[in-house]
DNA sequence: ACAAAAGTGTTAGGCCTACACCCATGA
DNA sequence: TCATGGGTGTAGGCCTAACACTTTTGT
């Protein structure tokens, strides 16, 4: 925390505020999710979201954002709240509420990350019992994203910027654990009219090699203005 | 406040947290907010949404809830939290955070409330100019409350247990702000199955005499759980 | 050769939309 | 008697879901 440490005296007792970050990646298999080692008490050595203490200048975002990049180096994600965990024992210290984002990163944006020797990137089914009530936040975390993606184009913000179908369906497919026939998964989403093709497909491209899409965010503001909804 | 006034030390300043409710209610043509005045500074005599600071023993939600009934008397409401407003100047007096909640009442329910002596309801078209950033929490609550009515039976919460197709119609077009055709309405409601008829039909019914509806719960969670998704 | 990946329609059924008619009631 | 509110289909179009064939490449 920064040096501001010192005696602030109030007439009410007043909670702590925290932030927490889930942080979303693909790596074209498989949902994963950013996690720290704890290297102090409380539940020190276990896994945890990165985040931290609210400083008495910054706004939950801002805290999270820069929680987020000093523990794990990742700069200027785009986090978003999504939940604000009150419940009175959540934290053993003291009474501490924490308000909940998340954000999908590319994978690539974080693997050079040096501060954060003790980040890690989990499989969803690999992720570890939780530090405080972060298991929970993970579940509704995840809930969220099913419900997001369905509505919002933010899939392709865990995608490289280009991408073929087959990665967007796999991602699709991660998420919502569920199969799309490859065929109807094509024709729709082509028909959204939110990707545009990437390359104009090379001179030597043959049956086997796969078109190159990029989402193409000016038509879907346009789209949306017009009052179309995005559904999956 | 409770009995708790004192002096509370901290090594770190902590903010202030409050709840703020945003109470929806419908009185069969247009949506209705409920807002009280402010007695005491700041923003004396302005109006403003009914919440208050957060004791250390309970959560946000139990916070708002109890707020709620000291303010305007309503009890038990279903409040759901929907954002965390964390601005730093967002209040003169402290740096204060506010989980901000709403809820879906009818209106009979909070008529007879008479702690609120300064609580009253307000059409969307209405309401004044709201103290603190309330402005922004009403927009956003608005917004909430017309993408969450679209995929959730929350409707009917503002309505009598009991009513007719037409006022269902009224709320949906009330909250949506547009105008759906009579038949088509009706005939998507009923084949969502849902809704179940509240009486037989009166003997003495006539043409002129509309059919009486409620909400089936046991239905809708019966459909959900095999993947239904109510949509609008 | 053969399995696996990718491009490309087609068809049937369901849902949504737009639209019309009849009856009863209250003004 | 006439405007209004309410009950009840119907026809066309669009979308969705299920489904097959061809080509290419790596093994």
């Amino acid at each position: 925390m920064g040096g501001n440490k010192g005696t602030y005296i109030y007439q009410y007792p007043h909670p702590a505020v925290t932030t927490d970050c889930v942080i979303f990646g693909f790596d074209g298999v498989s949902i994963k999710v950013l996690l720290i080692q704890r290297g102090i008490e409380p539940f020190k050595g276990k896994w945890a979201f990165p985040g931290g203490f609210m400083k008495i200048d910054e706004t939950a975002e801002e805290c999270a954002r820069r929680e987020l990049e000093e523990e794990t180096g990742l700069k200027n994600a785009a986090v978003e709240q999504f939940y604000t965990f009150s419940d009175v024992n959540r934290d053993p210290r003291e009474r501490v509420i924490s308000v909940a984002h998340y954000a999908l990163v590319r994978l690539s944006e974080v693997k050079g990350g040096d501060d954060a020797a003790s980040a890690r990137w989990f499989s969803m089914d690999e992720v570890p019992s939780l530090a405080f009530d972060h298991d929970r936040i993970l579940r509704m975390a995840v809930n969220i994203l099913k419900e997001r993606i369905c509505f919002e184009p933010i899939g392709f913000e865990l995608l490289p910027e280009v991408f073929t179908m087959t990665e967007l369906q796999n991602l699709y497919e991660a998420i919502l654990e569920v199969k799309f026939d490859r065929r109807n998964f094509y024709n729709k989403m082509l028909k959204l009219g939110i990707l545009s093709e990437a390359e104009p497909r090379p001179a030597n491209a043959t049956r086997r090699t796969p078109s190159k899409y990029r989402f193409n965010a000016e038509k879907y503001a346009e789209l949306k203005q017009k009052g179309f909804r995005l559904e999956f």
